[in-house]
DNA sequence: CGGTCTCTTGACGGAGTTCAAAGCTAGTGG
DNA sequence: CCACTAGCTTTGAACTCCGTCAAGAGACCG
């Protein structure tokens, strides 16, 4: 057995809490209400959540490891768009929203703990717990931010330069990933990423 | 007298009703809330909403015309990160969320019809109405896929591709700015895009 | 240990930039 | 309403960053 749904095991659920009272206030009775509409899976390194091709049902939050996000280009090659670690959530909001069939894999790097919602179950958490649907509005917003600052750093720094402030701005994350999916992430080829290094600053 | 505020004329109401109707059901009641919580405003051809330093204390739609948001780069260069015309909503989230300084300049590039929604306001009507809040909730959705779509073409298509998918998406919205814009929201010089289109086809 | 996956190094090529100059176009004031 | 100017677009030559290809060196896992 590969995947392993199970209700949240008690000490998870902290971790999930903690993370919606940074941004909302809940109270006892809509804790209950938001745990009880969430499952908790176990993933292994290289497991997938999801594959090209197939709906994108769910919407995960990371616990513990670590994920990926990619697709596979034209020329066949992995690109990778997303990294999720603890306390990020991360899906295909694309095949997500429209129940479209998704481009993207979504793939464990780490052995990984994940609270998963599925679509019907967070819109009825939606009106039973409005909060809920600010907090996603709050997480959504940070979300677009980062993406349009990536995009900004593409227009106007160097390779090298996005390379060495995202090892300034993440350095534990740098140690937990492969270098050739660092550069995929970056948009460059690891053979180049490598030649960066090489300088040593 | 630049910039000039009002009620929301009556025919102008119309557009942004319209537009929250696509994605929530809106009753009378709230769409007077809604009405009474914004206002408009019309910017001329190179008038500002924005100015780097500013704090950032509004939302924006764009009823008629359109607007460009970009910064000024190190070196020297103005750098467009997002065009909006009619029926999208524009703003910096960072600084309008995090009430810091902006980096940004929102400026009219055709004579334009906008309204307005202050941030208190908004969250005074998330309160009072939490379908808006829902629709800001899908409006950031999109945005976000939008973004994270044109993170992955940078990555994965050439400038050349890039522009004639633009052209073919969008051939309305080309005839509105001027090439040196274009090329700067596409992330090249103006000189290499004068070139692509030299090639006719 | 053996094989596969990952990282490094070098030679070469090409997409896109920079700089400079000239041709156009559109807005402005007289 | 025309002329003038400032700003926009085009073109070309030289250059640079980064990708591609190829081959070898490490590193990790069964």
């Amino acid at each position: 057995m590969n995947h392993q749904f199970h209700e949240v095991p008690f000490e998870k659920r902290i971790e999930l809490i903690e993370h919606l009272q940074r941004f909302v206030a809940v109270e006892e009775t809509e804790k209950d209400q938001i745990l009880s509409s969430v499952s908790f899976k176990i993933v292994k390194k290289k497991e997938y959540l999801l594959t090209e091709g197939q709906l994108c049902t769910c919407i995960y939050f990371v616990i513990r490891g670590c994920l990926r996000v990619y697709l596979i280009t034209e020329s066949g090659l992995e690109q990778i768009t997303q990294f999720a670690i603890e306390n990020w959530w991360v899906t295909d909001y694309d095949s997500f929203e429209n129940q479209s069939p998704s481009q993207f894999f979504i793939q464990a790097t780490e052995d990984s703990e994940i609270i998963v919602i599925d679509k019907n179950s967070l819109e009825e958490l939606f009106n039973l717990v409005p909060k809920v649907e600010r907090y996603f509005r709050i997480i959504l917003q940070k979300n677009l931010i980062a993406a349009q600052r990536r995009l900004l750093w593409i227009n106007t720094i160097s390779s090298e330069q996005r390379y060495r402030n995202f090892v300034e701005s993440f350095p534990a994350f740098v140690q937990r990933v492969p270098q050739y999916m660092l550069a995929s992430y970056l948009g460059i080829t690891p053979e180049f990423l490598s030649k960066i290094r090489a300088k040593k600053q």
